[in-house]
DNA sequence: AAACGCGGTTTCACATAATGAAACCGTGGA
DNA sequence: TCCACGGTTTCATTATGTGAAACCGCGTTT
């Protein structure tokens, strides 16, 4: 009814969600396939532009087709585009600002913003690379993340000094295990934050949806009680998407 | 020495390069394959999330996983992230406002611009759409586009009432052959502007690159004295990309 | 210098997956 | 009621896709 070949090269360009570079031997790995197999797979990916292969380092990456498919269904489908009117519901319900971050390597990104309907300082703009070290979003997206990503967080030459190790692997199960993510004045003096996750439908991490305001006004009290409908709104979101 | 599965596969998700929605008969023709086969196809792309179905219209769209893809390898690859360094040397040799333009349906799409060097009075935003019927860079669009997209703008809800179609046509095949398109005063009084075209290396239009200004400064006699600066902007250009 | 290990590439025999023709089904229009 | 069309399923056929094995090049070890 469908055909095998096929859903293994796809499976193969899915290796490429959250890894820029591979090998063909990792990419064998990753696919439980036979490298002979895996080979003749990659060709014809390359073939037709879906992966380029870096002649040096023999390392595939994905090609330029992805970007031109994309470019196409963007406004379509773009999370910021999508979600944007949950996240304007989701507002004014707590009255703080909403993000929208996803990961990229050891950053995360700030892809959509809605900004509070109380007084603020300042908010980082759409777009901004913030570390993946510290605040809510950022673990949220180690926890639900490869369970790689903790080590590579750990062993980031970025790793902020003040936080011992073990204790961040101990939060971050914690996190997992409850679903949510705070931080109160971890990246910026007098900001507080909560964070959940976004999931696909096959129940991969999407994204990490945060809400963040001054640390007076946004207290652990605040953010349990708020907490409900923050999840409430995650899970609509997650319908929101193709 | 490459999966022929593989390759049908792709080659239908091209199909979708410049158009959104096919139905199976469509995308059968396209690619010349037995509806049988294209229909198991799209089946394993469906269920890879790499397409997805409308139940009500049977028609197939580009699915969610392109976009998650494409988040991966948009910083690396983003043509308006690329080619900004060109963009800016190309500004600083000509002077005025320097954009790439993408179609999207009846619209182009502002991907990026570097502003002018000289006094201007407004530039519109990244990001903007704007019509296809008018501009030089709508026209290069036009006319490096499949060869359907004419007859599409000309049968367009929003084609201009003061253009006449045969001498549009016209003009779309002179600038096919000149290959490069100017506009003056057509989208904005006192705006004047000069595009190219930007191919892949398969030399599938990817992009317009416009040179815009002031009608006053920016006239035929400077357009055509920048022209062999901007086509060669334009050659640099494809090569920077992967 | 020789042997070894590893990743990538090619070969080849084999089994089955992929294919396309044909039939079927549902729907809308004449 | 009949017909045309798009989508879906069936089935016989064979060409394709596969994986084991061998080969190649390179760097490392002995």
């Amino acid at each position: 009814m469908t055909v095998r070949a096929v859903e293994r090269a796809l499976d193969i360009l899915l290796c490429f969600l959250d890894r820029k570079d591979l090998t063909l031997t990792e990419i064998s790995k990753v696919v439980s396939l036979n490298k002979s197999t895996v080979y003749r797979l990659l060709s014809s990916l390359e073939g037709k532009g879906f992966l380029i292969r870096n002649q040096e380092t023999e390392k595939y990456r994905l090609g330029f087709r992805i970007w031109e498919l994309s470019a196409n269904l963007n406004r379509d489908h773009d999370p910021s585009v999508l979600l944007l009117p949950e996240l304007v519901r989701l507002r004014d319900l707590v009255g703080e600002t909403i993000s929208l971050y996803v990961r990229d390597g050891m950053e995360r990104v700030r892809i959509q913003a809605v900004e509070s309907t109380e007084s603020i300082r300042r908010v980082a703009p759409v777009g901004i690379r913030l570390p993946l070290s510290v605040g809510a979003s950022s673990k949220i997206l180690v926890a639900y993340g490869e369970t790689t990503v903790v080590d590579q967080v750990l062993n980031d030459s970025g790793w902020p000094e003040g936080i011992a190790k073990p204790f961040y692997r101990q939060q971050i199960a914690e996190i997992k295990e409850k679903g949510f993510a705070t931080s109160i004045e971890e990246r910026e003096t007098g900001t507080a934050a909560v964070s959940v996750p976004i999931f696909s439908r096959d129940k991969q991490l999407l994204m990490a949806l945060s809400v963040s305001g001054p640390s007076n006004r946004l207290t652990i009290e605040k953010m349990k009680e708020n907490l409900p409908i923050i999840k409430e709104a995650a899970q609509r979101m997650e319908t929101m998407l193709p």
